[in-house]
DNA sequence: AATTATTTGTCCGTATGTATG
DNA sequence: CCATACATACGGACAAATAAT
């Protein structure tokens, strides 16, 4: 999948660091040895290097060496490190600060977009809702159309920070949930057809500009599909107990 | 200031491409024309090419060449590009983006400690507050307490995703405040003795941990500085209209 | 469809800078 | 002050990919 070798080399260390496998205040090997061990030349060795500094990993000194970073210097919202961190063994604890973050974020976005939605904004939410409406009994489908629904939402936001933040939230979010939304999927068409309604009740408020009624809305919406989530997941714990 | 060649390079592109000096689409000389323009190694230029390419600001290929990448593929978060566009000149919008983002996670973050905060976060937050009181009589001194005690609440959170971006939020307004911090500090000790109050306000419901309590005086405090700020800026911009 | 030109990607021998012992 | 060990920097060579001819 990377494109290129110092890309590769990137990803194996920088997971094994984010993943707890070299440890905050280890030395790294130096710069020949790594090339060795790697097979690769010092140059794509190097080049890796600058990545893993570039996300704060690890800080390379004369004499010193290559020494890794404590957890609080590492740029958490990095979309790779992100990743790295979301396919870690023990992730509970990741995943839900993502998801408090989430939590925080989204009902702030729809509060925004209810007051700077233009008219072309509003056009391509009410296109969105409608793709939602159509996909309510297909599962594939409406995985697709509630990400573009809230992308649609985000960009009325008319913040591309808020847009950047919740865009990387969402991709480490979804990375480790594709099994459970398998789960939720299961839960058939009736599930889909409450969240349509709740979904329409945030167009509504963003379309009439109602900006405190939009975010308490998001506000439902979010709580409502961590409740489902939750009771299903409890379902299929009681099914097969490990 | 920067450690190295490649560093130097990298805040040189990086900080072009941002402040909109090289737009997106356009192509950047090729890595040998760089080297003898910039008077350096190829080297050195790869290495400041893998340090935007971390951020995504650009994309390369062979035969093609590199080019600067659409302005929503950009890594927002990171702290280099965040100072970046913070120095820019046309940065009001950016700073708005920047205040919005942070008048969602700052409430969040309070809520967040009033539900998870130990024994340990609350002496710490005591003890960060009674060195603000102390200091509400000394410019100097109060910025510095005021920080830290944000800080204390921030990780009392309990979440490292959350400490970390509200920190490199932080940096950017700072970086981009400090002349307007020196004039609401021109403001005297009468308006820092009314903060005070609410900075209290806020530890308190955090350590009796009323939750939705912290949040809103958390907004409170975030809107009365941002009121006070704008009416100091209104009344130098009457004083020294240009 | 085959060839060529151009640019990034990779390798490596060598030299310099800097901090440690 | 010298020797050592590491990152940093330089530049020539070749490989791989791809746009243009």
């Amino acid at each position: 999948m990377p494109k290129n070798l110092s890309e590769q080399l990137l990803h194996e260390l920088g997971s094994s660091i984010v993943q707890g496998k070299r440890q905050p205040g280890e030395l790294l090997p130096k710069v020949e040895t790594l090339s060795e061990m790697k097979g690769v030349s010092r140059t794509v060795v190097r080049e890796a290097m600058k990545g893993l500094s570039a996300r704060r990993l690890i800080e390379s000194s004369t004499r010193t060496g290559t020494v890794v970073r404590p957890r609080e210097a590492w740029l958490w919202w990095d979309p790779d490190i992100i990743s790295w961190a979301a396919a870690a063994e023990e992730n509970q604890s990741f995943l839900m600060q993502l998801t408090e973050v989430r939590l925080a974020m989204e009902p702030a976005a729809v509060k925004l977009a209810a007051k700077n939605a233009d008219e072309e904004d509003i056009a391509a939410i009410r296109h969105r809702y409608d793709l939602l409406e159509q996909s309510v009994n297909s599962e594939d489908e409406w995985v697709a159309a509630d990400a573009a629904f809230h992308e649609a939402i985000l960009h009325a936001s008319h913040n591309e920070l808020m847009q950047s933040l919740i865009q990387t939230l969402q991709e480490g979010l979804y990375q480790s949930r594709h099994t459970t939304m398998r789960i939720l999927q299961r839960a058939g068409d009736s599930s889909r057809r409450m969240a349509l309604d709740l979904h329409r009740d945030v167009m509504t408020a963003v379309i009439e500009g109602k900006e405190d009624e939009a975010r308490m809305r998001m506000e439902t919406l979010l709580h409502t599909v961590s409740r489902l989530l939750k009771e299903y997941e409890a379902e299929v714990k009681k099914e097969a107990p490990k």
